[in-house]
DNA sequence: GTCTATATCTGGATAGAC
DNA sequence: GTCTATCCAGATATAGAC
């Protein structure tokens, strides 16, 4: 269990987009114009996925309220029952998503206690979240200048939280003395960098042939070169 | 001159927009409509300078051509004069900014010899460049895949050249054993994705206060780290 | 070279039948 | 709950005066 396969990390946790759309609609039942569980997940589920798929093509603006009613099979005025602006649609993947992450990769970091092993499952844990959910994780960084001050300041808050995440497992190798000194929010802002590219640019790694966990090794390695400075082999 | 800082980088390479529009404007000075340098020179000057500010807070696809008019102080009219589609316009910019770009970083890494001066060099280059050039680079990163196919199929070869030019440099220290051996291709993606993430999230580095100079130190660290394992102090 | 005015279309959003 | 039909603001692009 100290290095999971993705296989089964996925599986650990239930990331379908089902569950993902289950929650955003119990947690404004109230507010819901269809009351109707089963149906709402249903389309919830249809309309995130055709806006994700639509949106990651041509971007968020580019896509009209007619294109997604048309991949999501349901007319623009049945649409309309499950948001009531195309900004707020936004806002509401947004926001779904982010609680997803926020919450698997806490859970997947107290999994473990020593710093070394913290840093690793972290860096994996991430990769492999991104991998399962990749069309939102795009989606989240490349519309997140699109959102209303408000919720731009939570999609900020929340890259803030999960770097903190890093700078915390660093300073406390530093504190035991299992890491080198060194600027642990610099160095934590450039391992969030290398696991954004993964979902980034997909493209790339697919070219070479790079599967999610040599990726997670190869970013691990090159941290702890720095934090350990081991001599190799 | 071998660690040079960033106001001697910016006065070497001339970076103004002004001459990045000139060359845009001598490179198809025949089909152009408008025959005085001057005046195209000045009015290209705004019209780029407003299409990357405006894209670059709201998208390109979500900046309307009146914003860009008024924004740039020139008539919807006389727009036209300058490009025949709000994607052609895309596309001219994309492509200039590149051929700068692509220029400036051979010609930097060519001016050092051995592997370790080139790869700190080229890291230092390459975030001097986007430094000067922050709309451009941002623009050019959130827009590539708003571009037509034969325009992005254009923009991912820029962006595998680049890598290339530190595959090389990888790969030449290697053979030479100065380097430790290792994949040279994925470590040159990872070294672009924290490049990137200099121009992408401006406000995090802002916010902690890191200098472009510093920033670049960081990263050649972290890489030669891994490269050579050096023992630190 | 630049402007104003306008043709033409497509977008988000809603009303009301079923 | 869902659909069709429609409103109208705002988009790109162009024509023609100056």
């Amino acid at each position: 269990m100290a290095d999971p396969e993705y296989a089964a990390f996925r599986e650990l946790v239930d990331l379908s987009m089902e569950e993902l759309c289950r929650e955003q609609f119990r947690d404004d039942r109230e507010r819901a114009r269809i009351k109707n569980e089963r149906i709402a997940v249903r389309n919830l589920v249809r309309i995130f996925n055709a806006a994700l798929s639509l949106s990651n093509r041509k971007g968020f603006a580019a896509m009209s309220l007619r294109e997604l009613s048309a991949e999501a099979g349901l007319s623009m005025g049945a649409l309309y029952n499950y948001f009531a602006s195309k900004d707020q649609l936004l806002a509401m993947i947004q926001r779904q998503g982010r609680a997803v992450v926020t919450r698997v990769l806490e859970s997947q970091v107290e999994a473990e206690t020593g710093p070394r092993p913290r840093l690793r499952r972290a860096i994996q844990a991430h990769l492999f979240l991104s991998e399962a959910l990749q069309p939102w994780f795009y989606f989240a960084y490349m519309e997140t200048r699109h959102l209303g001050r408000d919720e731009h300041r939570q999609a900020m808050a929340a890259e803030l939280a999960t770097e903190t995440l890093f700078v915390d497992i660093i300073r406390q190798g530093q504190a035991q003395g299992v890491f080198l000194p060194m600027d642990a929010e610099l160095l934590a802002g450039l391992i969030k960098a290398m696991l954004q590219d993964w979902y980034l640019k997909r493209w790339k790694h697919k070219r070479r042939g790079v599967a999610v966990e040599r990726y997670a090794a190869l970013v691990a390695d090159l941290v702890e070169a720095r934090l350990l400075t081991v001599r190799p082999g």
